[in-house]
DNA sequence: CCGTGTTCTCTTTTT
DNA sequence: GAGAACACGG
């Protein structure tokens, strides 16, 4: 591209651009995509149609000429994310965007494009370039190493604290001497935090190890230290395109800043072809920022969401866009939306709108118990399916992972083909770390934490007082721990144990052998399987579950064969570190005909024809433990939006009158946020009023329009949709939520027991199912009928 | 050193 | 209610 070209663009912002490519978008998104200049922040509500913007928008600087796929750098959220966009650029383009290869754009998280640098730059801060990526879990072993090291746990410093505070300091950049000069010596705990961060970040250093957080802050590090290797990376990527951004944080921030920033002459070479300023230096990368704040859902991650709502502030010359045309969901499922997140204040002003129509009324159900719950949510998809809804259109949210355990047994026990996303992952079984441990090993034999794991795995008698020994005799050299196995000989040890010592580390040479001539993950990991029999081990074993251990090492070895057919040239590095940084939506295949469960965060990004909101209650939804946290409450009310809009078609609220957590139950109400939908919109199929005191089943007619309640709360919301409200109803649950629940205490009921009840007068216990205070009775009454009563909170006597 | 049985923590969300 | 950490006996 000549200086001229970028001139002329730069003066009329309006590139010569097919037709095709703006093709059936809105004005503000023709802008979105046209818009030519050094900034551009898009504010993009939830189903606005961010992601055909994003991708047109790379289209376009591509068709016309004014970027090459090299210039281009794209951040995404997950993987998935990226393979998505890079697959609509290649489409709309119609040819290659591989960023696989170094010839194609960079479409890619944060952190895969991190590695990518520091791999390639690993000397320049004294790593080697097979360092290890460490996990959550592999950090935690760590610090817990070190905690019980120090003792310092004595003073609230378990290994879960320090893990959080230290990811915090790295999102801020704030590293080991950083922190050091502003500690307050007068306080223990935080000088026992900064040795504890000390020995960490040595370890690290010693284990040719980062963790997930100095994948972006090294690499800012690496920028800031180097403006020469910096200027490399913002020579080359002339157009920066960072999605979510409202996730991001500091660290993410900096990196993002360090990469738009002007070049100076020096570091501009001679025969550049592109347009230099005055000075002789190169102006930065243009950057576009997709966001929405009312999507921050990262806060506890160290995202700053400042970052969205200052960036106008941060770059001044910026234009924003603001995308309020919703694509995705019906009116009443936005009207929903947008009153549950006016109350958040603080808030760029923004309202969704469709032009679809009103569509069906959200569904709401109150079940006794998570399971009864679940079972609402199975039957709802099993109607749902029978008329047509296919079940990969179909997905159940809920807060946190243990919310699954109700869903799963109701699920398999109704035959519904479900697929859980996140939780529990594939990766983070022992025998999949086990098997992991031994590559990883191989790839970095600094990684002394790796080493550990496989010691002593399978078993082959080197306990805990070998291994000392050998730590000993690898801190005395100065080595690490794997140069210490070659030595076994001269330690003492039992004739078995060295000879055991010795054939680890001969069958770790061999392999390493393998991995320096360039060898595939799959045959690499075969030789050690098959030389260190591990498999062998969990067949001889008369344990069942070593039976699916063995399926899910065998599992792996299929992952690591896939992998090579997918990327030909790729080694063990690769395929480590795409292992390392697999997301949980990333496991999401579309073509599956499953239903899909995950949490509300994972659920980011995501839409569905018909969405399931389980467990909206208090303490869940929000979390007992945001409260106590700054923005908390306003955080939850964000991911509670963010579930809300998902959802295409249809929507289903549900919660449970009663929850159990930690082996006990106890009772649950219902969550502050569903006040705040107007009552109109929502059909109660048994609303939280029907399940405390009047024992369900009440006619839907009464639940389904028209209660007063919730306006006198102040909310704004579009009233056209509404029927007039009706004079002043009996607000059904209001109270239930603020005041006290009900409890009958240690009541106990067996059938045959005569009961009343304060709406159905007297009746005889036919039944009573359920355990201590999920216990419920099924009554016959005299004049109401049969019903059936949570123990625990029905108003009810014994006669 | 290894296996078994017991107690104790723990659940917020994740790249 | 599960998984990790610890204690104890072989």
């Amino acid at each position: 591209m000549t200086s001229a070209d970028f001139q002329s663009i730069a003066l009329d912002g309006r590139p010569a651009v097919d037709e095709r490519l703006l093709d059936g978008l809105n004005p503000r998104q023709r802008e979105a995509v046209l818009y030519r200049g050094r900034s551009l922040l898009i504010v993009a509500g939830a189903g606005s149609g961010k992601t055909s913007v994003l991708t047109r928008r790379i289209a376009s600087l591509l068709a016309s000429g004014e970027a090459s796929p090299l210039q281009i750098l794209a951040i995404t959220f997950t993987n998935k994310a990226a393979n998505e966009m890079r697959e609509r650029v290649q489409h709309l383009v119609g040819r290659g965007a591989d960023s696989r290869s170094d010839t194609g754009m960079w479409i890619s998280t944060f952190h895969s494009a991190c590695v990518r640098i520091l791999r390639r730059q690993a000397e320049q801060i004294g790593l080697k370039a097979g360092f290890t990526i460490y996990d959550s879990a592999d950090s935690r072993a760590l610090i817990k190493r070190i905690v019980k090291e120090l003792d310092a746990d004595t003073l609230n410093l378990t290994p879960g604290i320090v893990a959080g505070k230290i990811s915090k300091q790295k999102n801020e950049l704030i590293d080991v001497e950083t922190y050091a000069r502003n500690v307050n010596t007068d306080d223990p705990a935080e000088v026992a935090f900064l040795e504890i961060y000390r020995r960490y970040t040595a370890g690290l250093r010693r284990a040719n190890a980062l963790d997930f957080d100095d994948l972006i802050a090294e690499t800012v590090h690496l920028f800031r230290a180097f403006p020469e290797v910096a200027a490399l990376y913002q020579r080359r990527f002339r157009h920066v395109l960072v999605d979510e951004y409202q996730d991001t944080n500091h660290a993410q921030y900096a990196l993002i800043r360090e990469l738009t920033r002007p070049i100076k002459p020096q570091h501009v070479p001679e025969d550049t072809r592109m347009a230099v300023d005055a000075s002789g230096g190169l102006p930065g990368a243009s950057l576009t920022v997709v966001g929405d704040s009312d999507q921050s859902i990262y806060a506890f991650r160290g995202a700053d969401i400042r970052n969205i709502v200052e960036f106008e502030r941060d770059y001044p010359e910026t234009k924003t866009v603001l995308l309020e045309q919703n694509y995705r969901s019906t009116q009443n499922i936005l009207d929903a939306a947008n009153a549950v997140i006016s109350n958040n204040f603080d808030r760029l002003e923004k309202n969704l709108f469709t032009t679809v129509g009103s569509g069906h009324p959200i569904i709401g159900y109150t079940g006794y118990s998570g399971h009864d719950e679940a079972q609402f949510v199975a039957d709802e998809i099993s109607a749902l399916h029978t008329a047509g809804t296919p079940y990969r259109e179909i997905a159940v949210f809920y807060r946190t992972n243990s919310q699954t355990r109700p869903l799963e047994d109701v699920f398999i026990r109704s035959g519904l083909p479900y697929k859980i996303i996140g939780g529990t992952k594939f990766y983070e079984r022992a025998e999949i770390k086990d098997a992991m441990a031994y590559l990883i090993q191989v790839a970095n034999p600094a990684d002394d934490l790796a080493l550990r794991r496989i010691l002593n795995t399978p078993k082959r008698g080197i306990g805990p007082a070998t291994e000392a020994a050998l730590q000993a005799h690898a801190d005395k050299m100065g080595v690490p721990l794997r140069d210490a196995l070659g030595d076994a000989g001269q330690l003492d040890l039992g004739p078995k144990v060295t000879r055991a010592i010795l054939d680890l580390a001969e069958l770790l040479d061999e392999a390493e052998a393998m991995h320096v001539a360039g060898g595939k993950a799959a045959d690499i990991l075969l030789a050690l399987l098959a030389g260190s029999g591990l498999l062998d081990a969990l067949r001889a074993t008369r344990d069942p579950q070593d039976e699916a251990r063995v399926e899910n090492v065998e599992e792996l070895v299929s992952v690591t064969k896939e992998h090579a057919k997918n990327n030909p040239d790729a080694g063990l590095l690769e395929f480590l570190t795409e292992v390392a940084l697999v997301a949980a939506t990333d496991e999401i295949e579309d073509e599956s005909g499953t239903i899909s469960l995950m949490t509300l965060h994972t659920a980011k990004g995501l839409e569905y024809d018909a969405v399931f909101l389980t467990g909206v209650e208090e303490d869940l939804l929000p979390h007992r433990m945001s409260s106590g946290e700054p923005g908390g409450l306003a955080e939850e009310r964000r991911l509670f939006y963010v579930g809300i809009t998902r959802a295409k078609k249809r929507l289903f609220l549900s919660l449970s009158m009663t929850r159990s957590s930690f082996g006990d139950t106890s009772v649950a109400m219902p969550s502050r946020y569903l006040q705040e939908i107007p009552p109109g919109l929502i059909d109660w199929r048994q609303s939280p009023g029907d399940a405390t005191s009047r024992g369900g089943t009440r006619p839907r007619a009464l639940n389904a329009r028209g209660y007063a309640g919730g306006a006198a709360r102040g909310f704004s919301y579009s009233t056209e949709a509404l029927p007039p409200a009706p004079p002043r109803v009996k607000r059904e649950w209001a109270s239930e939520i603020t005041g006290k629940v009900r409890d009958n205490g240690d009541l106990t009921l067996e059938a045959g027991d005569r009961i009343r009840h304060t709406d159905f007068g007297d009746g005889k216990v036919v039944a009573v199912t359920g355990q201590g205070t999920k216990s419920i009775a099924e009554v016959q009454f005299e004049t109401a009928g049969k019903k059936r009563l949570l123990i625990k909170i029905a108003p009810i006597e014994k006669l």
